[in-house]
DNA sequence: CGTTACGTTTACGTTAACGTAAAGCGCTGT
DNA sequence: ACAGCGCTTTACGTTAACGTAAACGTAACG
């Protein structure tokens, strides 16, 4: 229960997270990651953990690192203050904004592509059968 | 019905589509329009004018221009065979299957942003209603 | 004939998110 | 004492999609 030793080398965080140690300064020097710095050895903390796991979804998201850099903060609430969680509420809903708009663009574009992958289709069937290279026997789109 | 001259000048595109110079003779040198070269200046016909639609719905749509080029091909037919066509075609399963993806996890962000601004939302009021700095009437979260 | 307006080419600058190379420190094993 | 490992800092390199500046052509306007 009291454990007072919980933190990772850089190596340690690499191999836990499957990413390069540049990665893990770069995110320090952007002010993403705190470890504690015994000399100039890094100390990675459960908090570091937690901070690196949001990063990485944050960046599948397609976030900038600094719009993850601003989710942190109210991720962690160290804005203690209402004026500047209120700012971070903000820069939330707009983001959220453009997430929605972004998804519902996507959903756009998936549908048009499929309608023009459809036709490609039909054509690509009308040139087989218009030239069959081998006898050709029933290969329905075999899989 | 015989408009034999139906073709624009670079900055009339511009002016069309809302893009620079720039970046039509960007799009040229990487082989996504071919404007007609009359010695030196650029005539943008009504083919490049669709192209240029398509590769600025593609850029709303997160593809790079490369990715557009070839899909691009796609929509034009331009490879009129069946072996091109299908080499398309799977770059067109693949970016969809990636979009879809990435839709899926949109949704799943958008989920998880929406809990955490909730979450930040219950501070926000808990912190107001701890200190009113003014006398407060009863102010609901005024929109 | 000079100057705007519009067009061109060439080429270096910019941002994001690291990659990669160079050079050095501190500890361990032999 | 020295090699090697793991970590460090410093700093230049990379990719995409243009921006921006320089330096020039040419056609019309006054």
């Amino acid at each position: 229960m009291t454990q007072t030793q919980d933190t990772l080398s850089i190596r340690q965080m690499c191999d836990a997270f499957d990413v390069t140690p540049r990665s893990l300064r770069f995110y320090e020097s952007k002010e993403l990651l705190f470890p504690i710095r015994e000399g100039t050895r890094r100390h990675f903390t459960k908090q570091d953990r937690a901070r690196l796991a949001l990063i990485l979804r944050g960046k599948r998201f397609g976030f900038s690192l600094e719009e993850i850099r601003q989710l942190l903060n109210m991720y962690n609430r160290d804005g203690s203050n209402a004026a500047q969680l209120m700012r971070t509420l903000d820069i939330a809903r707009a983001r959220l904004c453009a997430m929605q708009a972004q998804q519902d663009e996507l959903g756009l574009a998936i549908a048009d592509l499929h309608l023009e992958m459809a036709e490609g289709q039909r054509m690509l069937t009308r040139m087989q059968q218009a030239s069959p290279k081998t006898s050709a026997p029933t290969h329905h789109a075999a899989e």
